[in-house]
Formats: structure tokens, C-alpha cells, sequence
DNA sequence: TCTGGGGTCCTAGGACCC
DNA sequence: TCTGGGGTCCTAGGACCC
């Protein structure tokens, strides 16, 4: 069972293949198959890759970037506990800056630290607490995500010089309609959101939606509804950075709603 | 480092409904 | 006219990930 993260990384569940008793004699015996692998892409390749083996996504993520490059770590349950301790919190999915500066604030700089506390982490990441509680004790149930079901679809532009020329803008938004349309189109989707994003020279960005009742597919109405959206919030007032067109709310049109009159 | 591109999820406020 | 309680949807921004 394979989950594809990027274009480089992916999650592997064995555990099917690699059965055992003992959850960690599963993970031992899937030893073999990844040397083999890592064999197989460099010669095929000639590429070097990072494998990290452990019971769970959170913790096979931490092993495979415990030694990067043609690296192999195996996380054992019995050690789990042991080898987050010394990480420091950002090594936990789901910490970046902003929660690991407000964890720090409150002294606590390491997993274990996490491990130790004994006060309700949700009065520091709010609704995150109990999964980084659970994160910190290398506990993890999110299973493989496997469909290829997409919750949105976007193209952005950085200028190389900020502009408002209304034709240099026109034309990107056009591109990046006509880009998305394809992109629904292939997959049989239509879109009732259209979203417009902006930046400016001082790296300000704004986003701007619209919902909307018939499902959307083709370049020409979703480049309108980005016109429309940039004219009514007066959004060209000043040079733009950046051009952002994207489209959410995706459905199936299954069933076609038919006009009543 | 003056900061690219494509995503997901969460939060908070407001409009609106019963 | 002001006010409860419970709910959905839309919007905008931001944290985070690769």
C-alpha cells in the first residue's frame, strides 16, 4: 500500500507482506526489502534514498530524516519513547515556527519535555494538544491516505517586476485559468469556488473568493469570475508582486441540476 | 536569504435559517 | 423590540507541509 507524498517521498505499509507476532519483528523483517529497494533505485537510477522504518507515519517520517543522505533508520516500539526525548519539538509533524516559538516560551524545548508536562497542552496549540501529546509519545493512527481526491487547484505568478499593467495581468490570469480548466477537465471535476490571491511590493497578500451555484469548467468563466473579483475589491491599486488564480469546492457534476423554467 | 509554487487544515466572524 | 439556542455556509487569513 503506497501513499505518495511528493515527488520524491512516499509512505510504504508492509505490514502485510512483512507479517510477525511481535509489531517490532514486523518491522525488522521489512529490513531486507528496504536495503532492496535502496539497491534497486541506485542502480536503476544511480540515485542514493532515505528509508526510515517504523511502526507509524509520524515515526517513520522522524527515522528517514535521522540520517539523510543513503540513509536506512529503524525506529523499534520498544525504543520509541527514548529516541524522541532528545529531538527538539519542530521535529514533530505538525510544529513549525510559530508552535514551536509558543511551546519554547513555555520552556519546552524538547519531545521530552512534551513527554514530561503535565499541564493541558491545548492552552499553548489549542485544538492541536492532544495529537501533539500523542505525537510526542510517538503515537500516530492516521492512516495511508491512498485516493487521489483534490480539494483545490491553484497556479500562482511572481513577477519578476511588480506590476499593474492591466494587459501582463490579464494575460497571466488567462494562462492560469486555462491551466486549471485542463487540469479539471482531465479529472471530471467542476469547481464552485473561484479564489484570486495578490501580493504586493511589501509582501502584504490578500485572497479573495467567490461561491457560486454552477459548477465551473472552462477557462473563460473561471478567468471572468478572477477579473471580477480583482475589479470589485479594487485589488490593482498598487503594482502586484504576485498573481495567485485557484478554484475549491470541487464536485463531480454527477447529476446535472436541470434550469426548472 | 527579503522571501517560489502547490497544496491541506483550522479558526473566527458574519449572514442566514429555524 | 429585544432576545435564546442550535445549526450551516461563506469568507479571509494563517500555520504548516513538501
Amino acid at each position: 500500500v503506497v501513499e505518495q507524498m511528493s515527488i520524491d517521498e512516499a509512505y510504504l505499509d508492509l505490514s502485510a507482506i512483512c507479517p510477525a507476532e511481535s509489531a517490532d519483528v514486523v518491522l525488522l523483517n521489512s529490513l531486507p526489502l528496504a536495503r532492496e529497494l535502496k539497491q534497486h533505485i541506485h542502480s536503476e537510477r544511480q540515485l542514493t534514498a532515505t528509508i526510515g522504518i517504523a511502526a507509524n507515519k509520524l515515526l517513520a517520517k522522524i527515522a528517514s530524516d535521522h540520517q539523510k543522505p543513503d540513509g536506512l533508520t529503524l525506529i523499534a516500539e520498544a525504543d520509541k519513547i527514548q529516541f524522541l526525548r532528545l529531538l527538539p519539538v519542530h521535529a514533530l509533524y505538525g510544529v513549525g515556527k510559530v508552535t514551536e516559538q509558543a511551546l519554547n516560551q513555555a520552556g519546552l524545548r524538547t519531545v521530552g519535555d512534551l513527554q514530561d508536562h503535565t499541564g493541558d497542552l491545548r492552552a499553548l496549540v489549542g485544538s492541536f494538544g492532544p495529537k501533539l501529546k500523542q505525537f510526542a509519545f510517538g503515537q500516530d493512527d492516521r492512516p495511508l491516505e491512498l485516493g487521489d481526491d483534490i480539494k483545490s487547484i491553484s497556479g500562482e505568478e511572481t513577477f519578476l517586476q511588480d506590476t499593474d499593467d492591466r494587459k501582463v495581468l490579464r494575460t497571466c490570469l488567462r494562462e492560469q485559468a486555462s491551466d486549471i480548466s485542463g487540469r479539471l477537465k482531465r479529472r471530471r471535476l467542476g469547481a464552485h469556488t473561484v479564489q484570486v490571491k495578490v501580493r504586493y511590493g511589501d509582501f502584504t497578500t490578500l485572497t479573495r473568493q467567490i461561491t457560486v451555484e454552477e459548477p465551473l469548467t472552462e477557462a473563460g468563466d473561471i478567468y471572468r469570475l478572477g477579473c471580477f473579483l480583482l475589479g470589485r475589491e479594487k485589488l490593482v491599486s498598487r503594482p502586484l508582486r504576485l498573481l495567485g488564480l485557484g478554484v475549491a469546492s470541487l464536485r463531480e457534476p454527477a447529476g446535472q441540476q436541470l434550469v426548472l423554467l
